[in-house]
DNA sequence: ATGAAAGCGCTAACAA
DNA sequence: TTGTTAGCGCTTTCAT
């Protein structure tokens, strides 16, 4: 039987105070010896951690939080309301980054969806009660008032994709996306295609309007190519009526840069229809190199940014902001890749 | 300037003690407010109410925490080692109905891949250490030993997915994948089809044996029907290779249900190269219902899990296992539904 | 370089 | 029903 009817209040592991009983050293040496102080003698230092490896210690996060008023939290905030964010391998490939990186830290990571403004309210009254110490946004349309607003309850936030007004000092990361539609509309003319077609993501996130310039850039100098641009939202069926449309102003087409993988998914049933084969008759390049396209017929020429590496930057850059929180960090932006399949 | 050249060390958001002076109460009675504690006068309740507003008091978690022993926070691991989980929009939607069910509670949702049997290890850690208070399981294989780990080291676990072998006293949530094979199989039946084939997922993971059987349990007493198995992983490429198998055994089937989108992709691709017609020649039937199904040509006709209720009846399994732990709550099967497009 | 001690904000046992 | 109080485990002055 037990020594006392009483359940004890602690939890049995152990503490720093055993640690530091232990090693015969008073409680706050084994305090400093965990926190990598430096001012700890080579004898308290071993002593402190032979008792850490003997006893199995693991400092109490709640008490150390409690003390310090850090949180050690990190909060990534998915801030969508579709389910479409999640259809791309975007999202668990970049989590999968965070993570990778988190964990080389002592930074926990919390998830929160948050579409709604109220969801929005939760997100900034964590940071405000400390419950977080910094912030991962994805997935922000427009020109969200969110980020600021976290910034002002006293958190770092870090974005993945350029905001579109530039807010001041909120660092993010991003995929060259100028840059990949470029390759993607050159390597369409250089293969000799010259009515060449874009299709468009929404106008409101900043990788829509980057897409389209590169496509600009692209054929800004080239002499004797046709020029055709189309609106879409980024979403599959936008791509086919896209499709449908340029068809009718151009019948003669031969290629077109769609600014997402689905994009171009619905313009290659728009273009079954229509009767074209692809790429005899009209070349498609998408964006994104998703599962999907490696799933088309024919599979998808498609530009692919690294999420995963866009994870761990994202990680790093919010790490740095949380050893420094005055430091300003320029955007992160990462290459991205063509990748050749059947289409184009 | 201010007073004192010290920076303060506390947070400067109000404290329960402040509450309790404003309310004119102790601060155990505001505590039991707080709490909903019912032993409090409604005089001091509505003083302590009043107080909390006027002042925006918002408990400190890590104080909690530390007293009470409890984190308050759940983990979910995602046990995969490949990207593919996060290809399906399964991990994404089912993330969204967790989310959904804690935010109704005060319970924070962490985050961690755990691939590796380090990582595994990892998990255990943070629940001995008291840093998680129950844990979510997704995407497991085979029998792994890490659910037993987790309830050894002291923490409830529940899991997306019939385990293999029935680990006593775990519950679990998953959609009715025998019922929605059948039905797959029983559709193919009905429309006059009468060499009907399957392409299995895994074996090692109950879903893949669940399909298959009810593949079986629809043709068990139907007569004149030719049944042919073939062995697939899941991945499209598996498909692929299984369709022409099958195609090679018999020349003549006129239908396959294949345990997945994926595969039934795959499916698709061999038979268009064999010349094949979908779905006048052979009818398709994949499972998963996933964004990939709508980008088929011709579209799939799938078998759709409710990915989002399953994350929210993890969520409510979770929660009651953490009010009552030793409650044996039993499984939560949830329905399947055949959506039909144009491959069957 | 080290020890002693003062809390961080809260809950829960106990006394009243 | 309420107030008082003893910690929960840790970091960080301040003194030595």
């Amino acid at each position: 039987m037990t020594e006392n009817g009483r359940r004890p209040r602690t939890s049995g592991r152990p503490t720093l105070e055993q640690v530091a009983v232990e090693a015969s050293v008073s409680r706050g040496t084994a305090s400093r010896v965990v926190n990598g102080s430096l001012e700890v003698s080579p004898w308290a230092l071993k002593a402190v951690q032979d008792a850490i490896r003997k006893l199995g210690y693991v400092p109490n996060h709640a008490a150390r939080s409690l003390v310090t008023q850090r949180s050690d939290t990190v909060l990534l905030v998915v801030s969508e309301s579709e389910d479409r964010v999640f259809d791309e391998p975007f999202f668990g490939s970049l989590v999968r980054g965070l993570s990778q990186e988190l964990s080389t830290t002592s930074l926990q990571l919390n998830l929160m969806m948050a579409s709604t403004a109220r969801q929005h309210g939760r997100v900034e009254q964590l940071v405000r009660n400390g419950h977080v110490d910094g912030v991962i946004l994805i997935s922000l349309h427009g020109d969200d008032p969110l980020p600021q607003n976290i910034v002002s309850a006293g958190a770092p936030v870090v974005l993945t994709g350029r905001p579109m007004s530039d807010i001041g000092a909120v660092p993010y990361v991003d995929a060259d996306n100028e840059a990949g539609a470029r390759a993607a509309t050159e390597y369409l003319h250089r293969q000799g295609r010259r009515r060449i077609a874009t299709i468009t993501g929404t106008q409101d996130m900043a990788a829509g309007l980057d897409r389209l310039n590169g496509y600009r850039a692209a054929l800004k100098s080239k002499r004797g190519v046709t020029r055709l641009v189309a609106q879409g939202d980024f979403g599959q069926a936008s791509g086919e009526t896209a499709m449908r449309e340029l068809l009718s102003r151009a019948p003669d087409l031969d290629a077109v840069f769609a600014a997402s993988d689905l994009m171009a998914a619905g313009a290659l049933r728009a273009l079954r229809v229509a009767g074209r084969r692809v790429p005899d008759d009209v070349a498609v390049i998408g964006f994104d190199d998703s599962e999907m396209a490696r799933n088309t017929d024919p599979q998808l020429t498609s530009v692919s940014q690294p999420t995963q590496q866009m994870g761990r930057e994202l990680a790093k850059l919010l790490i740095a902001k949380l050893r420094e929180p005055d430091a300003s960090l320029p955007p992160v932006i990462l290459p991205t890749e063509l990748v050749c399949r059947e289409s184009a």
